[in-house]
RNA sequence: GCGCCCGUAGCUCAGUUGGAUAGAGCGUCGGACUUCGAAUCCGAAGGUCGCAGGUUCGAUCCCUGCCGGGCGCACCA
């Protein structure tokens, strides 16, 4: 049942056409309509290709049986040139097995939509603000920075690819402790550098790359600021360090395939423009606020269950000072709720205790619950030859982002982090990732479209001329093997619209893994090029079709699909 | 002590809003290159889904308790 979609986009989804089919049979036989109808692909194939439980779910209003009441259902289905057969099964499930004819013509369409196929309209007209990494400007980006640029990285694609309008972004903490940490900690090492003896502050960054910063500064012979105030000092030292590290960092980011539609300033685009003061008067004319020992506190713990925190925070210091709290509530409601409905987040996991207290604020300006979405992005324990590596940016040892991208590649790492949900921790061993990569799952996916565009080579060097994709008459295609990789194929845009509403990107890594796994094997005991030219073409357009939906699927993981390796 | 996340094959992890006989990769063992790329393929072994209850037609999934691991509980960020 086409609803008309714009040109290019392809047809519905086959679950939405099949669950159009469960409802008008509905309607006919007089029984109550669903409010979904969840559609899974059996793991045995005796049980269709599509199989749902919604008689099941649906026996209670409709007082009969669940068996009966998916006999109903195939009994007013509509006649689908999609569907071959329905059967009731077990329970009441109802399985469904699609039409070989319908399957192999779907093809053709999946060649025709192309490089559009799989994207959706599932998000459409929703303005997403997407902010992650977000690591302090105060050193090289480290292991889990990659991991969360990996997981932001293709969300942002997945919603992109679902219609949305999405914004990334970078937030940087340029201003408040760490930052004047950080200023104290080069101006020490600037003077070391000079040859004047100076000490790191107490809570100073001992790292390298300050000795390295300050070299450069010196070679570039900059004026320093000694005998000025502190306040203009600390501003020098730490404007010059948090630039040279953010550049260092882009570069980094660029280098993995990761670019930032925004980079937002603490400093300049939240605390200069007053918008701390500014939200602690509108929470204050809201009554959320109270005044104890000369501190400001947000009543975060009387905000109703669900969205209430365990404890008041304080949003204005007896000093004075707002809070990183007070700057981030400002932030996130006057400058990300300006230019979006949705706002999502991705946090490590040492943030998770401060999620409650933001839910509750974003909750208090009147925000919808929904529209406030935090992802926690748990930590990324690193071993070598089974040894942990701890790290500890303090103390001034940890494995740098950089080092990883060298040791095992942009794709392979993409790839390895994204075949992992995100809030589950994961032990990533560096020296078994590089002795491994050959058999890495990423190059698995890869090599099997590499293949594909080998056996156009090949095709070439013998002469043979392919005809148009939309020539060819895919009919030919009757092998079990083939009609289960464009079963398959037809999955993938369920695939990336789940993966979208869920924000797991994992879903699409699994499936193109599977994908390539069947036509691995395929591949291997069928021959493409031969004598037949009207199997070998159909064959040729099957290729295309996979090779089209790991490029696709690549895409949305931010993982290059090589044409050779 | 309280809160959040996590316990699935030797290891690393999936398991689709509760579905039918729990999967993959790596590792191990045994096979396959004179034919489109062997970064591949074929086969085998490997499980009390942490433990114990509960909810129901049905639980790896939901609820309760316990055990074990991680993280958080600032007028830090």
């Amino acid at each position: 049942m086409s609803r008309g979609e714009a040109p290019g986009t392809g047809e519905l989804p086959i679950t939405e056409r099949l669950t159009e089919g469960v409802r008008t049979a509905l309607a006919n036989a007089g029984l109550p309509e669903p409010e979904t109808c969840v559609w899974e692909v059996p793991r045995q194939a005796e049980h269709g290709d599509y199989a749902t439980n919604v008689a099941m779910t649906l026996a209670r209003a409709a007082r009969r049986p669940p068996r009966q009441v998916a006999e109903l259902i195939v009994k007013h289905f509509p006649s689908l040139r999609e569907v071959e057969r329905l059967d009731v099964a077990g329970p009441g499930f109802l399985n469904v097995f699609l039409s070989p004819a319908w399957c192999t013509g779907a093809l053709g369409e999946i060649l025709e939509v192309g490089d559009a196929y799989g994207r959706g309209e599932g998000e459409r007209g929703r303005r997403v603000r997407l902010e992650f990494v977000s690591a302090n400007p105060t050193g090289p980006l480290v292991i889990v920075s990659a991991r969360a640029a990996a997981v932001g990285d293709s969300l942002a694609r997945l919603l992109r690819a679902q219609g949305a309008q999405v914004t990334t972004e970078y937030y940087v903490n340029d201003a408040g402790t760490q930052f004047e940490a950080l200023a104290r900690s080069f101006e020490a090492r600037v003077a070391q550098e000079f040859g004047e003896p100076a000490a790191l502050p107490e809570n100073g960054y001992p790292g390298e790359y300050l000795i390295e910063l300050a070299r450069a500064y010196r070679e570039e012979g900059r004026a320093r600021p000694v005998g000025a105030p502190e306040r203009e000092r600390l501003e020098h030292f730490g404007r010059y360090a948090v630039s040279r590290i953010l550049e260092q960092q882009r570069r980094i980011l660029r280098d993995y395939g990761v670019e930032f539609d925004v980079w937002t300033s603490e400093q300049r685009d939240v605390r200069d423009r007053h918008l701390p003061e500014k939200v602690l008067e509108e929470l204050a004319a809201r009554k959320l606020t109270y005044e104890h020992e000369g501190a400001l506190w947000f009543r975060s713990s009387e905000l109703g269950e669900e969205a209430g925190d365990d404890k008041d925070r304080v949003l204005r210091r007896s000093t004075g000072e707002a809070t990183y709290f007070a700057v981030d509530v400002a932030y996130h409601h006057y400058v990300k709720f300006q230019s979006a409905d949705r706002v999502i987040n991705l946090f490590g996991p040492d943030h998770h205790g401060y999620v409650p207290r933001m839910k509750a604020a974003m909750r208090a300006l009147g925000h919808p619950p929904d529209a406030f979405e935090v992802l926690i992005v748990q930590l990324v324990t690193l071993l070598r030859d089974g040894q942990p590596v701890r790290m500890s940016k303090r103390r001034g040892e940890f494995v740098l982002m950089e080092e990883l991208l060298e040791e095992v590649g942009r794709d392979a790492a993409r790839f390895t982090f994204l075949t992992r949900r995100h809030d589950s921790p994961l032990e990533f061993d560096l020296a078994l990732a590089t002795r491994q990569s050959a058999e890495n799952p990423v190059y698995y996916v890869q090599y099997a479209r590499a293949r594909i565009e080998s056996i156009y080579k090949q095709a070439a060097e013998q002469g043979i001329v392919v005809p148009p994709l939309g020539d060819i008459d895919l009919s030919p295609l009757r092998e079990g093997e083939e009609l289960a990789i464009i079963k398959r194929l037809l999955q993938y845009p369920d695939v990336a619209k789940a993966a979208a509403r869920a924000l797991e990107p994992h879903r699409v890594a699994y499936f193109l893994q599977e994908l390539a796994g069947i036509f691995h094997p395929y591949y291997k005991s069928h021959r493409v090029i031969q004598d037949d030219r009207r199997l070998m073409f159909a064959r040729l357009a099957l290729c295309t079709g996979v090779g089209r939906v790991i490029r696709n699927g690549l895409e949305l993981l931010g993982v290059s699909a090589p044409e050779s390796m």
